[in-house]
DNA sequence: CGACACCTTGAAGAGGTTCAAGAAATGTGG
DNA sequence: CCACATTTCTTGAACCTCTTCAAGGTGTCG
């Protein structure tokens, strides 16, 4: 067996609330042990898959940090998300049965490879899998369409602010802080998936700096006024109606 | 029965190849025509279904066009997509058993409406339609990529270019015109997708005429040459490597 | 035919980008 | 462990694209 690769159980992971359907008896659980083959660790920089590769898993990620970008001929580039601990990646490799992006490890991480097979397989049989892989495909549509609305109708400072309250709350689901983040990512990289160059980027968090209501050492973040953020994002109110 | 429903067979539609699997033997396409229970007539302007609305089925265009649209408390709206024939419409309301977008007729449509109970269960048993389901979610997640790409590194004149070839590629593929189109929405509902304010949209209309690569006439478009469009889009080489 | 929605165009202005320089952090090799 | 190279981040100034505001034109439908 490959040396950087474990046998581990669902059943005992502390992160199957998050990746894995509730509610299941003993025997489906076992069943779904099955499905995560092995473990696979990722060094920072590498990546978890690329463009083109043959899609065959599902990851779901147990440590670390990734983005998922695409890349044109032309040479653009578009950070498309960015991913944590309980998180399922690999989706868009299904339709073309090739990825259509790169997954890039931001730090050390450790992913469990489901076998897309082995999915199909058991979801025909367990009812709580099929649905709950049907969920997490729609929750990724329904993701987007947030990035679409904060890509298209916000300006530099809401986007920022939207994209630092997304981190934090779901950091925070991991039991991290509400307000003390840090970021795994570049300036360069959240300008590109907030489509922003990295000096506005760097420039909005300046603001928010002078305005007192974030402390920012670098990638270190500490959000001081949660709700004078919200209110950046959520201030788009017409004057009166 | 509802007036406005008929029942109807799929394995007489001549749109089958565009929204069900295909290499069917003829007892599973006897299932998949008890999957799509009726037809439902949507009227120009009407919605098909609404943010925050229980969620049931999925819908097959059966003819007709439509956009998708997210609507926030604030008042920000955004476009998310424009459907047409084939396409299949109701995946934003898995995840949450409701809707989260709107979905408006931009002209008399017909839908088959197909319940998504029976969706799960018949793809546990027809191996073609779970693959198929699971492409038709994927197929969405990596459209919606390229949107993000278009909003978040492309310039108005580009993301036109995108646009109109997208939409005529889409129309081609359904036996339409390559140079010929009808836009079926207006310019503010251009520009809310392409984030874009109506008046830029329609600027660069003028521009595209200017330059001779097509003809505009309201909302009728003929593409007079599609390779200065697709050299906008890809223009976008660095001075050389 | 008149009302209404939609589209076009101009001029001024704002927000974000580009280019440039320097500072701070990080990694590398001796 | 320190010196140096590299990457990353910040900030300023000029510029450009797109937006905003405004007015008028065009098409459509009852």
């Amino acid at each position: 067996m490959n040396p950087h690769t474990i046998k581990v159980a669902c059943s005992n992971c502390n992160l199957r609330e998050l990746c894995m359907p509730m509610g299941l008896n003993s025997e489906e659980l076992k069943k779904i042990d099955e499905v995560v083959a092995i473990r696979r660790k990722i060094k920072r920089g590498a990546n978890l898959y690329s463009n083109g590769e043959k899609f065959t898993s599902l990851y779901a990620i147990r440590t670390g940090f990734f983005k998922t970008c695409i890349t044109t001929e032309d040479g653009r580039n578009q950070v498309t998300g960015f991913q944590m601990a309980g998180e399922i990646m690999g989706l868009d490799g299904i339709v073309q049965d090739h990825h259509s992006c790169d997954a890039v490890a931001l730090e050390d991480a450790e992913v469990c490879v489901m076998p897309f097979d082995h999915i199909e397989e058991l979801s025909r049989e367990v009812n709580a899998l099929q649905r709950h892989i049907h969920k997490i495909m729609s929750r990724e549509i329904v993701r987007e369409h947030g990035v679409m609305l904060l890509l298209g109708s916000m300006r530099a400072e809401e986007r920022l602010a939207a994209f630092l309250l997304n981190l934090v709350q779901r950091l925070h689901a991991r039991g991290f802080s509400q307000s003390e983040l840090l970021l795994r990512m570049t300036r360069e990289e959240i300008g590109s998936y907030l489509g922003l160059k990295l000096e506005t980027v760097s420039r909005t968090f300046s603001k928010f700096v002078e305005d007192g209501m974030v402390e920012v050492k670098q990638r270190h973040i500490r959000i001081l006024d949660i709700d004078a953020l919200k209110l950046i994002v959520n201030n788009n109110q017409p004057p009166c109606a």
